[in-house]
DNA sequence: GTCTGTTTGAAACATACGTTTGAAGCGCAT
DNA sequence: ATGCGCTTCAAACGTATGTTTCAAACAGAC
């Protein structure tokens, strides 16, 4: 082998593990043990256990914001001038994901639930890690969203897009159980791509919903508690 | 003290901690000694910390499903026969949820957290355990769901419903610090009672979304691979 | 007051963790 | 063959965890 391929083993071990248990729950000894290098390995090619969960995250995240950011590009010159639509904002998002180079067939559902932890299992290393790295492709997004809806308040702007983000990290973050539930009970078969394309119109949807806030159904008081 | 508020203190200790920090990273001794009360008291009180784990959720999950089987069950004498309509059906939950008896100011937003914790950090015996416990009012919420879309085919519904407790147990366990950022950055107030009034038309809304799944816009390709 | 069952207390237990150490192994230029 | 970085290895370190132990404190009944 070229040059040792410790880091690479120890990466994907750890990418998997951390994908299944989430970052407390995985211990270096079985990310060691999987990807079969010595237990020191870990911290003499990375230095601590949290600078793996760094490594593991700009593993994906830097091809993937440079993707993101290509995608965007296009988008824009695409709309020379008029800002895009939601749909084609979110669809340029999804599709980056979709598109990126897989290292495996799991590649996709790892990255999403890895990204879903992240945002979940609060650590706040992680949180610090990711917006000092990757601060740049979400305000873009972020900017391209709020041109989208210009009819939102930004109050409800901002909910709106935690609701969004919400939908899309929970889910993400268990789609491989979701999708073995729905195996079992509809013996339906799912691919990333295919939630994607559900998540898609139901987050547009939300986002232009009618706001309704004030007027819940005839019969239901409102508490004011 | 009447008869020894030891196992109480516990709970409350264990229910703001999880909440914080979630169940890996809480230890019993931090439970014990923000509780101040000896280590082995929960161990005698509880038998594990995953037993206790259990009695913090049953603690405000038990009241909780009987409050919304209450909610369920006039619902359905107001709609004699016809099914409840989703926004019905989705107030009546939230409804239930901010309404509960509440111990103290931030009793909901921890109710919230731990549900989002719940779903998202995996622990294979909670899941088990809430299962068992509340599978009737669970499955009570997805029957009416069911009546409430029969437009919508079984998969994409299935969909739909964890797109919706996404967006819900993202945003809730999560509340507190969206509140604050929100605060800072437009200088607004919001109560829970709110975000739930603004999340039910989001929710309903994307619910209801024409499946537009398979007409991505003008320019991008569907990703087939 | 004394006994009895329950609850608390301080201390220890066994285990697992992340990290460090120092020697051994390796490839490679000299 | 020798010496020099870099990498691997087995072992240990210090700390933190969940759990157990057993004596002390306590409450209520007799």
């Amino acid at each position: 082998m070229a040059q040792s391929d410790t880091v690479d083993r120890i990466l994907d071990a750890a990418e998997e593990l951390f994908a299944d248990r989430g970052f407390s729950e995985t211990s270096l000894r079985m990310i060691t043990s999987k990807a079969k290098v010595n237990l020191a390995a870990v911290n003499y090619h990375f230095g601590s256990k949290n600078a793996l969960i760094h490594a593991v995250f700009a593993r994906f995240l830097t091809p993937f914001s440079a993707t993101l950011e290509n995608a965007f590009d296009q988008l824009e010159e695409r709309c020379d001038g008029k800002p895009p639509t939601l749909n084609q904002t979110l669809w340029a998002l999804t599709e980056s994901a979709v598109r990126m180079p897989q290292r495996n067939e799991k590649g996709i559902s790892i990255f999403m639930r890895l990204l879903g932890l992240a945002y979940t299992q609060s650590q706040g290393h992680l949180r610090k890690f990711l917006e000092q790295e990757y601060s740049e492709p979400f305000s873009r997004f972020m900017r391209l969203l709020k041109e989208a809806t210009p009819q939102l308040s930004s109050v409800d702007r901002y909910w709106r897009i935690q609701f969004m983000l919400g939908a899309t990290a929970f889910t993400m973050s268990s789609s491989d159980a979701l999708r073995d539930i729905l195996q079992n009970k509809l013996g339906v078969e799912t691919t990333v791509q295919e939630i994607a394309a559900r998540l898609v119109p139901f987050l547009a949807a939300g986002m232009q919903a009618e706001d309704a806030m004030l007027i819940p159904p005839a019969g239901s008081k409102v508490s004011v508690a």
